[in-house]
DNA sequence: CATGAATGAGACTTCATTCAT
DNA sequence: TATGAATGAAGTCTCATTCAT
């Protein structure tokens, strides 16, 4: 019945209207971007994106959320192919995890700085509970453990790295500064190595 | 002469606008503070804010820059004056440095997320070219390659525990999560020897 | 047949309608309730709210006339009843018609502040055309007229009570300034009593 | 010196908006005027108008003080140069009062409407604060009191006789309806009369 | 008849910036 | 220099009404 056209059509001015604004924050910056341009670009009244967000970070933290989601899943997922085929250790998953996401966020620089900037600790929050990354999470702390360490204190190591890498990422990927992410590579990867051990 | 009066009053003027702004980018958040709130609380009318500063952005830049500058100097000068009344190692100073950081910043968590969350490009190279931070650098440098890495390397690696204990610093004081700074300080100051040594 | 079953269906959702608006108008005021709070009060969409009425306004001008002859039908039934009960005599029916309507309002005052706000001349004449009140009307004249004043002059009397017990009404309940209904109620009837005599 | 000239400039710029609002409010009504029309009538910016007054019924509640406040100070005036001029008794001066007022709304129909659509409690109360007003109160009390009624008798039926002078009013000469002011007005001063006495 | 997603005109309000004094 | 009233572009958000299903 008509129902299902309905239906598609409102995700597909989700869609646009998502990948507008994605575009648009990214290029421009969010605040920069404002309500008028996402709607024209997503092709659709401005009313609609009300039907939609509550307003414009109510929207930023969506297209935040769906996305960080998606890098990191398909992440997960390279690094769990990679495991079973090649039969890899704990470093080296960790070290192909890291390698996954600086290599992503090479080539999509804007999406990171986005991340970045507008994470909150609500944003945090929601982030923590999509059940995928909390299953990966465990993942890589059930293995840490296998090394010897505790479970709080695999959980603090597990936490610095990210919360390094990340900063590496940012500062030679969006600010720039001051080196490049190449060259700084194998200092971060040897210190990886040696948190870990 | 009266020309000594006026160019101090100017600077009173200027002094104003600047604790203003800062109490309010700190309590408010830039985004969230407008020129007028500046200006009634400085005490001034708004056409001086004009003569003083470009626009908001520009006026908190030159808060940051000086903020800054202001704490790096102050915990250099406390490593210095520490190095040389306890012969502190190399180890040791790094430890105290950051130490001296952490402590400061959980006291006023509003300035560290304010430099976190606007610094930029043209930011960061502003603030590297502040000579005394970069004689400090120099000194923490020339103590690395003393323990025997080559200079580009000792380099890296201060870029890496610096983005290191700033990120953990900012999720744990400003984000609050996921851990508490004091549960994690053990295994940051472990992660920075690994890194070192 | 079906038929009848249709017709009951649209009486209900005309009466889940009215019903809705009321409580909202009454609640929050004409101006702030907006139609989207109606439909979704009373649970049918929005659309079915044009298949019954032109407008909010038109809908509150229903509502208005629906409950004003309610209550007006009311009171001169109590009155009726009074009458031939307990042989009253004409002041004493006007005493107890005033009396019965500001017991009425004293519980509702929701309903005469939403009465007096919007009485225009369109609703004013279609109200007089209700066929009910003119009957009631018309006997509270030939009464009037019994006590010795002509037609005309008992019709200006009437006028003048009515505006005089609205207006006392609608400043001390609704407004509820500068005195309370109970302790200008002596007064009111004295003077009703004096423009009666 | 130049303050002159400003204070000079801002009290025509509140003085052409007051009239603007006043013109398009009593023409078209308060709900159907919009801040745009009343800065477009007035030869002001928008942002002039926020300097102001906070909203659109800020704006009407100050009109309604100051117009109210202006007739009743006028009405109090003609009484006492009548009363003096004349010698006129108590009586005298109330149906001199109301007559006058009764003519003034007579020829501005529309400031009557103005006032008794928008009166609130909070109005009410500001309107009461008006210490001219307060004065001539006073004296009507104090006349009153004269005729052998005590206070708060005398309180009560100036009450009642500004509820129904003004309700008559409105409805004769705003709503229209049931009669012509002409026509009520020997039985309404009849009715005055008999309250008085 | 009933639905409710979509519309878009239009209302309100803010605020950086200017400029006459 | 210093002032602060005035500006008006630019933004946010609402909501009556329509119409395809």
């Amino acid at each position: 019945m008509g129902n299902e056209k309905i239906l598609e059509n409102k995700r597909a001015k989700r869609t646009k209207l998502y990948d507008a604004a994605y575009d648009l924050f990214t290029s421009n910056g969010v605040h920069n971007t404002v309500i008028d341009d996402i709607v024209k670009s997503a092709g659709v009244a401005k009313g609609t994106f009300y039907l939609y967000c509550k307003d414009k970070y109510d929207l930023m933290d969506k297209i935040i959320l769906k996305k960080s989601a998606a890098v990191l899943g398909s992440a997960m997922e390279a690094v769990e192919k990679e495991r079973t085929e090649h039969l890899l250790g704990f470093q080296q998953c960790v070290a192909f995890f890291v390698d996954y996401l600086l290599d992503y966020f090479k080539d999509d620089t804007k999406l990171l700085e986005l991340i970045y900037k507008n994470l909150t600790y609500e944003l945090y929050e929601k982030m923590m509970n999509y059940e995928e990354l909390d299953s990966a999470r465990n993942a890589f702390i059930s293995n840490f453990i296998d090394t010897g360490v505790n479970n709080q204190t695999a959980r603090y190591r597990l936490y610095i790295i990210v919360s390094m890498v990340g900063a590496v990422c940012y500062n030679s990927l969006v600010l720039k500064v001051p080196y490049q992410i190449d060259a700084v590579k194998p200092e971060l990867y040897r210190a990886i190595k040696q948190i870990i051990t």
